[in-house]
DNA sequence: ATAGGGTTAG
């Protein structure tokens, strides 16, 4: 190969034109990680130095090749130079692709139009058709082939292939448009063409209509012969629209061993949950020896980071370090990112973030993942300055950064980022008005919940599921069991995630019995129920007073469904039993479980205890929660009740002391209120404290009528029923967070309030200090550590300090 | 001188 490099002169003219005609395909035909380039350069300069006019076909192979080599500029000048008045449709197209391979799509559109039509020819159209196919600009490359018909230029299989594939692009991609094309391609008699056909399949494969389906396997049925692109394409089509298991029979079909397809149909398996078949495949592929490249290693490990099997990853990973890095860097970029994520799902987002570190060139995914890493395990410190530092966003980074805001109970910072990113312009996805809808919810700010309600609706995402399950759910969260029942009744695909949804809104606004009516008519609908389906029964079971109900279908759950009761499960089966006062039965279930007792279950019993004057359990619950979580201020609360209210004073004044050292506020004068539309009683232990005082006022403005029913034996606790006439005024949240909220009453308006730890200024509480400041027409401040929240009009305002 | 397929972040 060498020897070419350098030539002697001793040779004819001709000749010398045939030996520079050979060199130079010689180069274009050749192979391997010798500098391509240096060598073309030169034969160009030795072509120079000898003073050779070289004709038309070799320049036109030099612009090729300083085209293909990646020297653009050379090939352009090059191309000037020679080809200013006489233009040349060879060199034009050469530079053409060059172009739009670099993605100077403008570049090509220029050189396209300053070649005379006289000049261009099915090579010279095609090039450009596929310039606009690979930068998706369908239109573009379809106006281009109605050109070619009034140019009279001869449409060719290159044609309709580069045309097919930038049909593709179109969105939405109609079904008469692909028949149309189709028609257009069997009118041309280019179907022949395996390429052709290829294209179509891949065209009716991007088709959303369910007939397309169909079309599509009527090409592949008619084409006489395949190749390994035409069983990739039949695989991918079936396989995008959740036809797994024709896509596995059109793969049995094919006996080969074309890695591309087993490729395809992983990543089938592994979109569509299939983790454990996906792995199947993939020691499949390494017995029967069919290479592994990196999409192999992407898809799989994507496999296992979302299945949890962190450890075969691992394996994997040691797998390929043992196999040698010889993917070059940047077909590494999509393994190096999965493993970012495989890691930081594993918990270890130290060890992602090292892999990160040394990625070679990070792009917008690596970036995202990242960052979602960080938000996954609570690091919101590190996950802002990933946020910071990102040299771009999309809209997934937003989406990622509000839903993570949310998921570490930074609803509001949520809602700013929205805004943020509108103002920067950036097109939010349904997926980010869900996670931005359900931080309304959270935080009870209905009215920025409806806006973006309307919003939704005008740019048309009614359809999407996640945005309108997270509808249903800020509605309900926000008190309007109305406009979240609504939501579910107009919702255009309903599915599990909506039931439990559903289920739940009823349940905590103490429909009860309505809930458990939705329950049995989702399993009517032949809706599987899951384990956050069951957590919903439960507790609703456990408002309405449903205890054998409850038990029932706790029991059902393994014994029917297979779903193995969680800790979660156990804590509402328990808090169901106690509220009912069956705290002996709680107490067997609690000897009965797979697992030692965590705080939750203890607080589940203690607050049944309590509601009943168990005192001893109580006690010992409330010890056993004291010493799992001391550090949690509302178990000093909950220890000194308990303590008061056996009586052991001594004990009720340690706790006094350690609050008072720790600046843990004294708990309210109202110690428990249960609302719901068929209990009303509150528990108060002292009606002569003042917050008590102004519930009694609160309610009386509400003309929610009560009767008290007597004392608790043995306690001090004074017990009511509150006969609530008017329904839209029964609120339903967690007590202690509502005795707070009765207790800002009593405050000046504008008055800053310091808010326990436990008491976070999350969505139920959020709603009731909302509820009331509406109710009485008051403005209301709560400062929750260095951030406040202004509830004034219906309005929530948050902000920090400083 | 031009064409068709499979990968990653939620």
């Amino acid at each position: 190969m060498r020897g070419h490099d350098s030539l002697s002169f001793s040779v004819s003219l001709p000749d010398i034109a045939n030996c520079y005609a050979t060199i130079l395909h010689r180069l274009a035909t050749s192979r391997g990680p010798t500098s391509l380039l240096r060598r073309l350069r030169a034969v160009h300069a030795h072509i120079l130095a000898t003073g050779f006019k070289p004709r038309a076909h070799i320049l036109n192979r030099l612009i090729d090749l300083y085209s293909k080599f990646g020297d653009l500029p050379s090939a352009r000048r090059l191309f000037d130079a020679t080809f200013a008045h006489r233009r040349d449709a060879i060199a034009a197209t050469s530079l053409i692709t060059a172009y739009s391979a670099g993605g100077h799509l403008e570049s090509a559109r220029q050189i396209f139009d300053h070649t005379p039509l006289a000049f261009r020819d099915t090579v010279f159209y095609n090039a450009m058709i596929s310039s606009y196919s690979r930068a998706l600009e369908g239109p573009a490359a379809i106006a281009l082939y109605r050109h070619m018909l009034d140019d009279r230029v001869d449409r060719d299989s290159y044609t309709f292939t580069g045309v097919l594939s930038a049909a593709g692009a179109i969105l939405p991609l109609e079904l008469t448009h692909c028949q149309q094309l189709h028609c257009a391609v069997v009118k041309s008699g280019t179907e022949e063409a395996i390429s052709v056909s290829n294209a179509l399949i891949a065209l009716y494969a991007k088709c959303e209509a369910p007939e397309a389906a169909a079309y599509a396997r009527q090409v592949f049925n008619l084409m006489p012969e395949r190749d390994e692109l035409t069983w990739t394409t039949m695989v991918v089509s079936y396989v995008r629209r959740g036809h797994i298991s024709k896509a596995r029979q059109v793969f049995d079909e094919m006996d080969g061993r074309f890695d591309v397809v087993w490729n395809a149909m992983i990543s089938g398996y592994v979109d569509h949950g299939l983790f454990s078949e996906a792995l199947k495949m993939f020691r499949q592929m390494s017995c029967i020896g069919i290479p592994l490249d990196e999409f192999t290693y992407t898809s799989v490990l994507s496999a296992c980071a979302n299945s949890g099997l962190f450890n075969h990853g691992k394996s994997v990973h040691a797998h390929i370090i043992r196999a040698g890095p010889d993917f070059d860097p940047q077909a590494a970029l999509p393994v190096e990112n999965v493993l970012v994520t495989l890691y930081s799902k594993d918990g270890k987002v130290d060890v992602a973030r090292r892999i990160f570190n040394d990625i070679w060139m990070k792009d917008i995914v690596s970036w995202n993942a990242m960052l979602s890493g960080y938000l996954n395990s609570r690091r919101i410190h590190d996950a802002v300055h990933i946020f910071r530092d990102m040299p771009q966003k999309n809209q997934l980074t937003w989406m990622v950064m509000i839903s993570g805001y949310l998921h570490n109970g930074l609803a509001e910072e949520g809602l700013k980022l929205f805004n943020c990113m509108r103002e920067e312009g950036v097109k939010p996805c349904d997926y980010t008005y869900a996670g931005t809808i359900a931080a309304c919810g959270e935080i009870g700010a209905l009215e920025h919940g409806r806006q973006l309600h309307a919003q939704l609706i005008q740019l048309g995402y009614e359809s999407s599921n996640s945005a309108e399950n997270a509808l249903l759910t800020m509605y309900a969260k926000c008190g309007s069991v109305d406009a979240a029942h609504l939501t579910f009744l107009t919702m255009p695909n309903v599915d599990y995630v909506s039931w439990n949804a559903m289920i739940a809104a009823l349940g905590q606004h103490g429909y009860g019995v309505e809930a458990i009516d939705l329950f049995d008519q989702m399993i009517k609908d032949g809706i599987q129920p899951d384990r956050i389906s069951f957590l919903t029964v439960l507790s609703a079971c456990s408002h309405a007073g449903l205890v054998d109900e409850g038990f029932e279908y706790f029991n059902s759950m393994e014994r029917d469904y297979g779903i193995s009761p969680g800790e979660d499960h156990y804590t509402k089966l328990i808090d169901l039993l106690g509220r009912a006062g069956r705290i002996d039965e709680a107490w067997n279930v609690i000897k009965s479980m797979p697992c030692a007792p965590g705080p939750a279950i203890w607080e589940a019993v203690l607050s049944g205890c309590r509601i009943h004057g168990n005192m001893s359990l109580g006690k010992h619950a409330a010890e056993q929660l004291f010493k799992m979580i001391p550090e949690h201020d509302g178990t000093y609360v909950l220890l000194s009740n308990i303590y008061a209210a056996v009586g052991q004073w001594t004990d009720v004044a340690k706790v006094r002391k350690l609050m008072k050292d720790r600046g843990v506020k004294k708990e309210p004068g109202c110690s428990w209120i249960e609302v719901t539309n068929k209990v009303h009683v509150f528990l108060v232990n002292d009606t002569t404290h003042p917050h008590v005082q102004d519930i009694y006022k609160f309610l009386d403005i509400l003309g929610v009528k009560m009767r008290k029913l007597g004392y608790v034996p043995n306690t001090k606790f004074v017990l009511h029923d509150v006969v609530a006439e008017q329904k839209e005024y029964v609120l339903s949240t967690h007590s202690e967070k509502l005795a707070v909220a009765f207790g800002l009453l009593k405050l000046p308006a504008g008055a800053t309030v310091r808010v326990l730890k436990n008491l976070r200024i999350c969505g139920d509480c959020h709603s009731a200090i909302m509820f009331m400041s509406l109710a009485v027409g008051r403005e209301i401040v709560v400062r929750d550590g260095k951030r406040f929240h202004h509830f004034k009009n219906g309005q929530c305002s948050c902000g920090n300090y400083w």
